[in-house]
Order: structure tokens, then C-alpha cells, then sequence
DNA sequence: AGCACGATTAACT
DNA sequence: GTTAATCGTGCTC
């Protein structure tokens, strides 16, 4: 008998469209611990552990790209929960966020970074060699190390059969949530530039997660 | 048609 | 702590 060829790592089906369609905080609290995975072209797959989020809440939030109303860029924030909101700035980065709420109400949570859990080489190719540690720890590095570009935008996260999804990950203690303010929304007028919107997990808190500490 | 700025990053002092 | 890189987007003229 020759050695069977290592079993593929199971996988839960993506998240479902019904969990997105809440408020945005409390989607953004559940998405910390999540899987991001990247089905690649060699049938591995890019994958990371959701470790910071901000939330983005309605064209009231002034902070939101949503307050300049309905437009060709963030028009996937109208659309239906679960789906990529995927844009370009400072002209060199891309940003993925995951649409939240009801149709018609313009809302996402932006990935800010992700604890690389599979892929890692792939990543390391794509990010320069960075240090390992610094492979995802931003919301235009982790675009990078899984290259996601427009060509996602308005992708459904939900469909198994999409290159790009979210999957159940690890289970979080809530109470290792932390919260502060977004980042850069320098010119982003009172309230909004102080919402404690942006939530994360400390850098040991998968860890302990992880070890069942 | 032109322009100021951006949900950032890396490389500086 | 500061700043350059770099260009799509939305706003003004």
C-alpha cells in the first residue's frame, strides 16, 4: 500500500448571507475570529484568521464612503449583505470590506488585518518577503497577500464556489474584544471621527485562543 | 477640465 | 515623530 496523499483540511461552508444582515457592529464583533480563505489556482488556498475590523455605518456616518451618496465606487455597499466592497486609494492600495445590513442600506466592515494561517509562503512571494508577522497587519497589506483587487468587488463571500469567502474560524471571547476610535479619518468631523468603531483582538489573544489558555 | 484628498505604507529623521 | 509615493474619485469651476 503506498501512503495516501495527505487528507485536504475540511473546511465549514461559508458564513451565510443571514449573517450579515445585521447591525454592522455586531457583525464586525462576529467576524473577529473568522477565516478568511483565497481558493488559489493550485487548489490550496490563502487563508487568515480575522483579528481587526472597522465598522463603516450609512450615509450618516461621515466617516463612511456612503455619506457621498450612491456612486459607480461604493455602489456594493447598497447591495445586498455578504458581498465584497472592494476600492482603490492613495493610488496604490486596495481595501476589502464585507457589505452589512439590508439591501439599500449602505454599511461594511473593513478587514484590517489577519493572523496568516495557510498560504504563507504564496503570501511571502507576494509581499516582498516581508517578516512574516507583518504579512497582514494592515487592510492594504492583507489585499496584498491575498491579491485582492477590484476583480472582487460586489463577489459574493457566501458562495462556496467563490474564490474569496469567510468560514467559521475560532471562537472569541468577547471580552478580549478591544475597541478605539477608526483609523485615519483625520479630516472626518466630530462624532464620527471618534467612534469606537474599530474593534480587534490583541496580538496574544488568538494566541491564547489558539492554545486554550 | 482641473484639483485636492484619501478607511495606507515604507522609509525615513 | 515626518513625508513621499501615486492615481481614482468626487467636487468645484
Amino acid at each position: 500500500m503506498s501512503p495516501a496523499a495527505p487528507a485536504p483540511i475540511p473546511l465549514f461552508p461559508p458564513v451565510e448571507p443571514a449573517f450579515y444582515n445585521r447591525p454592522t457592529l455586531d457583525v464586525a464583533a462576529s467576524l473577529l475570529g473568522k477565516l478568511l480563505i483565497r481558493a488559489e489556482p493550485d487548489d490550496t488556498c490563502t487563508a487568515g484568521i480575522i483579528q481587526e475590523v472597522e465598522a463603516y455605518i450609512g450615509q450618516g456616518d461621515l466617516g463612511c464612503h456612503a455619506r457621498a451618496g450612491r456612486t459607480a465606487r461604493n455602489d456594493a455597499m447598497w447591495g445586498p449583505p455578504g458581498r465584497a466592497y472592494v476600492y482603490f486609494t492613495y493610488g496604490m492600495h486596495w481595501m476589502l470590506n464585507v457589505v452589512t445590513e439590508a439591501e439599500e442600506m449602505p454599511a461594511a466592515v473593513l478587514l484590517r488585518a489577519v493572523l496568516p494561517l495557510s498560504g504563507i509562503e504564496r503570501m511571502r512571494a507576494r509581499c516582498k518577503h516581508k517578516p512574516d508577522r507583518l504579512l497582514c497587519d494592515g487592510p492594504a497589506k492583507l489585499c496584498q497577500a491575498f491579491a485582492i483587487d477590484r476583480s472582487f468587488n460586489h463577489s459574493s463571500l457566501c458562495d462556496p464556489a467563490s474564490l474569496l469567502t469567510i468560514r467559521p474560524g475560532c471562537s472569541i471571547d468577547r471580552t478580549r474584544i478591544q475597541r478605539t476610535a477608526r483609523i485615519g479619518l483625520e479630516n472626518v468631523p466630530e462624532p464620527w471621527k471618534s467612534m469606537p468603531w474599530r474593534l480587534y483582538i490583541p496580538a496574544d489573544g488568538l494566541l491564547l485562543e489558539k492554545t486554550g489558555k
